[in-house]
RNA sequence: GCCCGCUUGGCUCAGUGGUAGAGCACUCGCUUCACACGCGAGGGGUCAAUGGUUCGAAUCCAUUAGCGGGCACCA
C-alpha cells in the first residue's frame, strides 16, 4: 500500500466535491425516509458582485458543519444557496465597464443597460459561488436562487401590492439622504456617520428695523452653522420658547443677508439653548430637523442645492451653478466683507457619507416611496415578547440590539433611483392616477375600473405637471396624447426589499409549493452582525406578515475577523486575508477548523492557528496511515466490539468509552452552537486518546508478525474506531475524512444511515455516532487513568534522571489496593512496552533497593525505578520532600475548609464528599511518601 | 449623550460559584519500525483595579480604568 507520509489537501479537495454534487448528496431528495425530520438553512445571499472573504468563509463553514451534522443524523436537509442582485454595487460595476468603452448608461438606455447587467452577471457575476465549492459547502445547487429571478420578482411585486393595498406603502415628499455621486436616495442604514474636524460659523442676521430707520447700530441675531451655504435657503430662525435672551424677539423679522428675504423668528422646543448661540437658522429644504420645524411653523421650502450638489437658481445670481463647497466659501467671504461673520471656531461633528462611494450625503426634499413599519414591527416585537423568537446566539447583546432597533423603527425609504433592481410596480396614468399592480395588464384593468376625470380636470392637472415637471421625473407631455397610456414608475426598490422575503420567496412563495410547506420556517440563520437590522429584522417582519410564521427559530451571529492589529478587515484598508490563499497554503479542512473555533467571537487572524490544525490534519492522515499499513485481515465494522464489554481488555473498554463520550459531547456542542468546544473535544480525543494512547496500547497486538484471529480482531477494532472518529470529524473536515474513509477496507453502502438507502458509499451519508451512554464506562476511564499515570511518572523519572531512551528499566510497583494491582497486572505488557521496562514487579510491600527513583501514584501506590549508581540520595530526598510539602499544603487547605462548620453545613453534600475523598487520597500518598523518605535515610 | 460587550500565561483564544485550560511560542531530551506538520518531559498566570454578596468569587453585584461595538444628536 502506497500512502504518502504527508497529507496533501489539494488532492483530496479536487477529488470529492464533484462526485458528491453529481450523486445528489446535497439535495434533500437523497433522503428516502418519508418520516425524516427536516432541517433547512437559507444562505445569506452574497452580492452578485462579491468574492469570497473570511467573513463568508466563516459563515459558510458554520452552516456546513450544522448541515452535514444534521444530514448524518438522518435529517432531510436543505441548505439553499443563492445571490443578491445588489442594486447599487452591480449598477456601478457595469457602469464602470461601460465607461471603459466611453459609454454611459444613458447612451444605452434602460432596457439595453439591464440586458448588459444580465450579461455581466452570466459572465463574471457569482464568482463567490464557484469559490463556495472549494470550501466544501454542501448546498443544494439545484435550488440556487437569485433575487432577480422571475419567481422572486413575482414575490416582490406581490408583497408590494399587498402592502400598498393595506396602506402600508405610500408615496410622498420627504427629506431623504441623497447621494450626489450615485444619483439615488439611500435609506438611513446605508449612510455612514463619519466624525470629522470641521468649523462652526457664527453668522449675524440683522433685524429688520421696525421703524424703517437705518441709522445707528444695527441689531442682529447670531446663528451658528456648519453649513453656511444653506443660509441661502433659510426661511426662518428658531429659538427655544423658554430662552430668556430671545423671548422678546419671537415673532420679529430678520433680513436674510445676501438674499434680502424677510424671515421670521419662531419659537420651537427643538432648539437647544445651550448649543451655539441658542438661535438656529432654519433651512427646511436641506435639513431633516429643519424640515420638521418647517412643517410645524408652515415655512416655505426654498431649494438651493440640486441633485448634483450644485446651487440652484433659487440660490441667487452669484451662486447659481456653484458646487456646494465653493458656495460655502463664497457665502463666508461675503459675510466677512459685510462684517456679519462674527467668528469661526473649530468643531468636530459627524458627517453623513454614502456607505459605498463615501460621497457626502446631501439631504434633499424628494418624492419617494416609503413603507410604514408599525404593523410589521409590532408583529416582530410580539414574537420576541411572547415566544422569545428568534433566539439569538449569543443572546447577549444581540437580542437587545435587535429589540431596541425594532422599537425605534421609522418608515423605510424603499425607492431607489437606479435601473438595476425590481422596478416599482406602480403605474401612472395621464391624468395622474397612481395604480399599483402586479403587472401592467393588471394595472390597465384596475385603471379601466376607475371613474375617469373630466376633460377640464385633466387640463388642470396637465398644467400643474408642466409647471412642476420634475415631480414625477419623466416627461408627461410627450406621452400624454394617448388617453390610455400608462407609465411605470422608473424607480426600483431597495435591494433589501427583496432580501427581506428571501426565506420564503426562494421556496416558491406566493405559490404554496411543496418546498415551502416542507422547509419553511427554516431552522437557523447564520449571519454577520452588521446586517442584523438591514436584513434579519426585516425577514422576521415580512415572515410574520406574509407567512404568519417566523422565518427561523435561531439566529447565530458570527464574530468579526480582525487583522493582527485588531482592525476590521476591509477592502479599503487592504488588510484582508484571502481565504483562497489560506486554503492554498494550509488546506480547506484546517482552515475550516479555525473558522469553526472562531464561532461568535471577534478574533485576530493568525496563521499559526491554521498551521496547528494543518498539523492536526497531518496527524489524522498518519494515524490512518498506521491503521491502513496494519489492516490486512481487518474490515471496518460498526459492531467491532461484540464481546460483552466486561470481557474486553481495559484499553478497548476505555477507547470505546472515550469514543462514545466524545460523540455525545460533540453532538451536544454542535446542537448548542458551541463550535469551539466541539473542535477542542475532537482534537483531544483524536490526538491524545486515540493516537497517543490507544494506538500505542494496541500496537503490539496490531503489528504482530504472525497472522492470527487475535490480530484480526485487534486490527478490526482499531480501524473501526478510526472510522467512527472520521465520522465525528466529517462535518468539520469533509475532505480528509472522505479521502481516508474511502481507503478503509470494508467500507461500502451497508455503512450508510438507513435514510440514505440506495446512495453510493460516502462518509457524508453515514450515521453520526450517537454517543451511547451505556458504553460510557467510568470505571474503565478511572482504571486507564491509573495506568496512564503510572507510565507518565516513569517517563518523568527517565527524563529527570537523564536516562537514555533505549535503556530498559526495572519497575517495582507497590500498592495496598488489590484492585489497582489487578489493573496494573492486566496491563503489564503494555506498560513494559510504553514505559520501556524489561521487568515489572507488582505487589504489596515489595522491597525496594535504596538506590531507586520513586514516584507516588493515584491511590497511594508507589512506583520505584532501581537506579544503582545514578541516585544522589540528598537530591532524591529533597525532590520527595518538595512533593511532600506540596501535598501537605494542599491537605492543609482542604482540612481548613472541612473544619469550617459553615462549609460542611451549607455546601452541597456532594461537594463536601468530594473534598473528603481528595483529602483521603492525599493522606494515602503522604503516607507512602513518608515511608519512602524513611527508607532513604 | 444613551445602551452594551470585552480585559485569563509572551501571542491567539477557551472556560467556569468549589483544586486555573488549549494551541502556538519557550526549555530539556529523542532518527522509539504512522507522523520532526513528529515523540517524551518541563517552565510560565495573585484570570484589569477596588469594594461588596457568599461557607467559598477568576466566575455574581457595584464602581473605576483601558479597548471595542450599537444607537441617537451634532443648528
Amino acid at each position: 500500500m502506497d500512502i504518502p507520509k504527508t497529507y496533501d489537501p489539494k488532492q483530496a479537495e479536487a477529488s470529492h466535491y464533484a462526485r458528491w454534487e453529481e450523486e445528489g448528496c446535497f439535495a434533500p431528495e437523497i433522503n428516502k425516509d418519508a418520516q425524516a425530520p427536516v432541517y433547512s438553512i437559507v444562505i445569506p445571499p452574497p452580492n452578485v458582485t462579491g468574492s469570497l472573504h473570511m467573513g463568508h468563509a466563516l459563515q459558510h463553514t458554520l452552516m456546513d458543519v450544522l448541515t452535514r451534522h444534521k444530514r448524518m443524523c438522518g435529517y432531510r436537509t436543505l441548505w439553499l444557496p443563492g445571490m443578491d442582485h445588489a442594486g447599487i454595487s452591480t449598477q456601478l460595476v457595469v457602469t464602470r465597464e461601460l465607461k471603459k468603452q466611453g459609454l454611459s448608461r444613458h447612451d444605452l438606455g434602460r432596457e439595453k443597460f439591464i440586458e448588459r447587467v444580465w450579461q455581466w452577471k452570466h459572465e463574471s457575476g457569482g464568482q463567490i459561488l464557484a469559490q463556495m465549492r472549494r470550501e466544501g459547502a454542501s448546498v443544494d445547487w439545484s435550488r440556487e436562487r437569485f433575487t432577480m429571478d422571475e419567481g422572486l420578482s413575482r414575490a416582490v411585486r406581490e408583497v408590494f401590492v399587498r402592502l400598498y393595498d393595506e396602506g402600508h406603502i405610500y408615496r410622498g415628499d420627504r427629506i431623504v439622504n441623497w447621494c450626489p455621486n450615485d444619483q439615488t436616495v439611500l435609506s438611513d442604514l446605508e449612510v455612514d456617520k463619519v466624525p470629522q474636524a470641521g468649523k462652526l460659523y457664527y453668522l449675524r442676521y440683522p433685524l429688520k428695523d421696525q421703524n424703517g430707520n437705518d441709522g445707528g447700530e444695527q441689531r442682529a441675531l447670531t446663528v451658528a452653522t456648519t453649513r453656511p451655504e444653506t443660509m441661502l435657503g433659510d426661511t426662518a430662525v428658531a429659538v427655544n420658547p423658554e430662552d430668556e435672551r430671545y423671548r422678546e424677539l419671537i415673532g420679529a423679522t430678520l433680513l436674510l443677508p445676501l438674499v434680502g428675504r424677510e424671515i421670521p423668528i419662531v419659537a420651537d422646543e427643538f432648539v437647544d439653548p445651550e448649543f451655539g448661540t441658542g438661535a438656529v437658522k432654519v433651512t427646511p429644504a436641506h435639513d431633516p430637523n429643519d424640515y420638521e420645524m418647517g412643517v410645524r411653523h408652515n415655512l416655505a421650502q426654498v431649494v438651493v442645492i440640486d441633485r448634483d450638489a450644485r446651487m440652484t437658481e433659487a440660490a441667487g445670481e452669484g451662486f447659481h451653478g456653484l458646487d456646494r463647497y465653493k458656495a460655502r466659501d463664497k457665502v463666508v467671504q461675503e459675510f466677512e466683507a459685510l462684517g456679519l461673520l462674527e467668528k469661526v471656531v473649530d468643531y468636530e461633528f459627524s458627517i453623513s457619507k454614502c456607505e459605498r462611494c463615501k460621497t457626502v450625503i446631501e439631504p434633499l426634499i424628494s418624492t419617494q416611496w416609503f413603507c410604514k413599519m408599525d404593523q410589521m414591527r409590532d408583529l416582530a416585537l410580539e414574537l420576541m415578547t411572547k415566544r422569545k423568537t428568534p433566539q439569538f446566539v449569543p443572546e447577549v447583546p444581540y437580542e437587545k440590539v435587535y429589540t431596541t432597533w425594532l422599537e425605534n423603527l421609522r418608515d423605510w425609504t424603499i425607492s431607489r433611483q437606479l435601473w438595476w433592481g425590481h422596478q416599482i410596480p406602480a403605474w401612472y396614468s395621464a391624468d395622474d392616477i397612481v395604480i399599483v399592480a402586479r403587472s401592467e395588464a393588471e394595472a390597465r384593468t384596475k385603471l379601466s375600473n376607475i371613474e375617469r376625470l373630466t376633460d377640464a380636470k385633466r387640463q388642470e392637472l396637465r398644467d400643474k405637471f408642466l409647471k412642476s415637471g420634475d415631480v414625477l421625473r419623466f416627461d408627461v407631455i410627450q406621452r400624454e396624447q394617448e388617453r390610455e397610456w400608462l407609465m411605470q414608475d422608473p424607480d426600483v426598490l431597495d435591494t433589501w426589499f427583496s432580501s427581506a422575503l428571501w426565506p420564503f420567496s426562494t421556496l416558491g412563495w406566493p405559490d404554496e409549493t411543496a418546498d415551502l410547506k416542507t422547509f419553511y420556517p427554516t431552522s437557523v440563520l447564520v449571519t454577520a452582525r452588521d446586517i442584523l437590522s438591514l436584513w434579519v429584522s426585516r425577514m422576521v417582519m415580512t415572515g410574520m406578515k406574509f407567512m404568519d410564521r417566523e422565518p427561523f427559530a435561531f439566529v447565530f451571529v458570527t464574530g468579526t475577523i480582525l487583522d493582527k492589529q485588531g482592525q476590521r478587515m476591509s477592502k479599503t484598508r487592504l488588510n484582508g486575508v484571502d481565504p483562497l490563499d489560506v486554503f492554498e497554503k494550509y488546506g480547506v479542512d484546517a482552515t475550516r477548523l479555525v473558522l469553526a473555533s472562531i464561532g461568535s467571537t471577534d478574533t485576530r487572524w493568525n496563521d499559526n492557528q491554521v498551521e496547528s490544525y494543518r498539523n492536526f490534519a497531518n496527524k489524522i492522515w498518519n494515524a490512518a496511515r498506521f491503521c491502513l499499513l496494519n489492516s490486512e485481515g481487518a474490515k471496518v465494522s460498526e459492531n467491532a466490539f461484540t464481546k460483552e464489554s466486561s470481557q474486553l481488555a481495559l484499553h478497548d473498554r476505555w477507547i470505546l468509552s472515550r469514543l462514545n463520550r466524545t460523540a455525545r459531547d460533540v453532538h451536544n456542542a454542535i446542537e448548542n452552537y458551541q463550535f469551539h468546544e466541539a473542535v477542542q473535544t475532537l482534537y483531544h480525543f483524536f490526538w491524545d486518546d486515540f493516537c497517543d494512547w490507544y494506538i500505542e496500547l494496541t500496537k503490539a497486538e496490531v503489528t504482530a508478525e504472525e497472522a492470527s484471529p487475535e490480530r484480526d480482531v485487534a486490527r478490526t477494532r482499531l480501524i473501526s474506531i478510526l472510522e467512527q472518529a472520521l465520522r465525528l470529524l466529517h462535518p468539520f473536515m469533509p475532505y480528509i475524512t472522505e479521502e481516508l474513509w474511502q481507503r478503509l477496507p470494508g467500507v461500502d453502502e451497508s455503512l450508510l444511515h438507513p435514510a440514505y438507502k440506495g446512495a453510493h458509499a460516502t462518509i457524508m451519508l453515514t450515521r453520526f455516532p450517537p454517543g451511547d451512554a451505556a458504553l460510557i464506562d467510568e470505571r474503565a476511564e478511572t482504571e486507564m487513568q491509573a495506568v496512564i499515570d503510572l507510565i507518565s511518572r516513569v517517563r518523568n523519572i527517565r527524563s529527570e534522571m537523564n536516562i537514555k531512551p533505549g535503556e530498559r528499566l526495572t519497575l517495582i510497583v507497590n500498592s495496598q489496593d488489590e484492585n489497582l494491582r489487578g489493573v496494573y497486572e492486566a496491563s503489564r505488557d503494555q506498560i513494559a512496552r510504553i514505559a520501556r521496562a524489561s521487568d515489572i514487579k507488582i505487589g504489596e510491600g515489595l522491597t525496594v533497593p535504596r538506590a531507586a527513583a520513586r514516584a507516588i501514584l493515584v491511590g497511594g501506590a508507589e512506583v520505584c525505578v532501581p537506579l544503582e549508581g545514578l541516585i544522589d540520595f540528598a537530591q532524591e530526598t529533597a525532590r520527595l520532600n518538595r512533593e511532600l510539602e506540596k501535598l501537605q499544603k494542599e491537605a492543609g487547605t482542604l482540612e481548613k475548609q472541612l473544619a469550617n462548620p459553615q462549609f460542611v453545613e451549607r455546601a452541597p453534600a456532594e461537594k463536601v464528599n468530594e473534598l473528603r475523598e481528595r483529602l483521603d487520597d492525599i493522606a494515602r500518598r503522604t503516607g507512602t511518601l513518608r515511608q519512602t523518605l524513611e527508607a532513604l535515610k
